[in-house]
Formats: structure tokens, sequence, C-alpha cells
DNA sequence: TATCAGGGTCGTT
DNA sequence: AACGACCCTGAT
């Protein structure tokens, strides 16, 4: 097992990280691989982001090298937190390994705009899910629609001693498929997910009654996973790809979407043989071609 | 107020 | 392989 920091300190509700490399909170919650986490505003740190994961609803601050979680354990951190944040991968071999399959410049100066980016191992269900909902789709808006839906299906958190941690005194999971299948797509139109309604319920409806099968797709090859995957309706291949990533954790996983198009197209970057961390350097040139927009 | 575009995919040529 | 449609809303 990787070296996680120099030293972690456990409190009955917060644990505390000290001397942690290649780890950015901005970046890793404004690259957007997740939508469930908010800055909070107002916070006693220099950066502080709350939300739902994983049926927890836990906030992470950042000082320099030293970061904070709130609203978790020892045990939680050691059966969730530390692979959800990527606590345990060896960013520095994942980052030399990324530069040694391209020489563009694009990408090394991608690196180092989005050196404290993680991926994050997010649960697979709500991954596909919220991609679907990302489709054709910008971020603000899906951030909503995902609020809006697991406020309807999903089940209450009990947030109240997190609320000076950007908290709602209720605060709620993300519905599991069987929920939405059982709510109907009528439901969803309800939340105005628009044409996205049916393809969640059909991708609800196939890992409901087995046809879709997240064992199966973590044991595949990226390639075959991406077709497994595919068979949903509104599943093409960069929804796939995110969720393979962030899902699934098979960080060669490589979503193309208008932002990598337009890396490509202006820096005539060639995406080809990244390698078994392509997705990481995805997230890098995303990151880095977005804040550059602003 | 109007128009465009948004972490794409589908159905039709 | 190319092209328009698609729900709705954030941004200009």
């Amino acid at each position: 097992m990787q070296t996680i920091s120099d030293k972690i300190y456990f409190n009955k509700q917060s644990v505390r990280l000290r001397g942690v490399d290649f780890f950015d909170v901005c970046a890793i919650f404004e690259c957007g691989q997740a939508f469930r986490f908010d800055k909070v505003e107002g916070s006693a740190h220099a950066v502080e982001y709350g939300g739902v994961a994983h049926g927890r609803y836990i906030s992470l601050a950042q000082d320099g090298d030293e970061i904070i979680i709130y609203g978790a354990d020892e045990a939680d951190f050691y059966n969730i937190w530390r692979g959800y944040f990527a606590l345990d991968a060896d960013m520095a071999a994942i980052r030399r390994d990324i530069l040694a399959h391209s020489d563009a410049p694009r990408l090394s100066y991608a690196a180092e705009v989005g050196r404290g980016i993680r991926i994050l191992r997010q649960d697979a269900w709500e991954a596909l899910c919220s991609f679907i909902i990302s489709q054709n789709n910008n971020i603000p808006r899906i951030k909503s629609l995902i609020r809006a839906l697991c406020e309807r299906l999903g089940e209450p958190i009990d947030a109240s001693d997190m609320l000076s941690h950007g908290a709602r005194a209720t605060e709620y999971t993300f519905p599991t498929p069987e929920t939405i299948c059982a709510a109907g797509v009528d439901v969803l139109r309800e939340l105005k997910t628009g044409f996205r309604a049916k393809y969640i319920y059909d991708a609800a409806r196939r890992v409901c009654d087995g046809r879709i099968s997240f064992s199966e797709i973590y044991a595949a090859p990226t390639a075959e996973a991406s077709k497994m995957l595919e068979e949903i309706s509104g599943v093409g291949p960069k929804v796939a790809a995110c969720t393979l990533l962030f899902g699934f954790g098979k960080l060669d996983a490589f979503p193309v979407d208008v932002w990598i198009r337009r890396v490509i197209e202006k820096y005539g970057f060639d995406p080809a043989a990244l390698g078994d961390f392509a997705g990481l350097a995805q997230q890098y040139l995303f990151y880095a071609e977005r804040e550059e927009s602003k």
C-alpha cells in the first residue's frame, strides 16, 4: 500500500492528513468529475467543499498540504474515503507514466495546471446515471438536476451536525436503480430531465433485471466494458468512458467531449496511445482548457 | 427579449 | 459517414 501521507490524525468526526502531495481540493471538485459537491462559503479553511458520496455527507477542507475530512471517523476513512479520494494511488508514478507516453507541450502544461487532480472512485450506478444526465447539458444544470433527483427519490441523511460545513439539515442519498424503476419514467420527466428521462429509466431497468451486470463490467477490459454500457439507450462512447473512468476505476478510459475535441483541434494534440492512465491525462486537458476559457 | 450552446446520442439519409 | 432533432436552462 502506497504511503498516504506523512501523518494521519483521527477524531470522532474528522480525519486530518498532513503532507499530502498532488492533491488540490478545488481542482478535484471543479474538474467536472463529481456533481454533488459544492464550495462551502465562509469556511474557516482556505478551501472547503461539502457533498454526498457513498451515502454519507462529508466536507473536505484544505490548507496547504493539510487535508481534513469532516463527518468521517477512522472506520469510514479506511472503508470509504481513502479509496474515494484515491489516497492510496502513487500519483508521482502515474504522472511519470502519462508524460512518458506523450511529449505534447499542451499535455505537460495541463498536467501542471491540473497537478492536484485525483480521479475519484465514485459509485458505479451514480456515475452512470450522472453522465447520462450530462449529455448535451451544462454543468450548473447537471448539478441541479442531480440534486432534484436525489431530493425526490433518494433517502434522507441527517446532516444536522454538518451545518457549519455547508450541509443542509437534511441531505439525500443517490437513488438506487430499484427506486427509479419503481418510480417510473414520468417522475423523471417531472424533474425536467427532458429527453434523458427515458435513458435514465432504461439504464435503471437494465441494471435491475440483470441485463447490465456491474461485476461483469468491472471484470472486462475497457473496450469490452464500454460496449456493454453502450447497450443502454442514451449511452454512447463518451458517457460510457466517463462511467468507466469515474465509476469503475478504469483509468485508461478516455472520454472525448467537446472540450477535448477543441484541444485536439487547437494544439494538434494526438490522444492515441496515452497508456494505462489516459483518463487522468484527459482530466488534465479538460480542466486546463476550461480554466482558460473563464 | 432573443439566441446560442451545453462533459452527446439517436434516428434517418 | 453525415446531419438534424432533442428537453431545458445558463450565459451573453
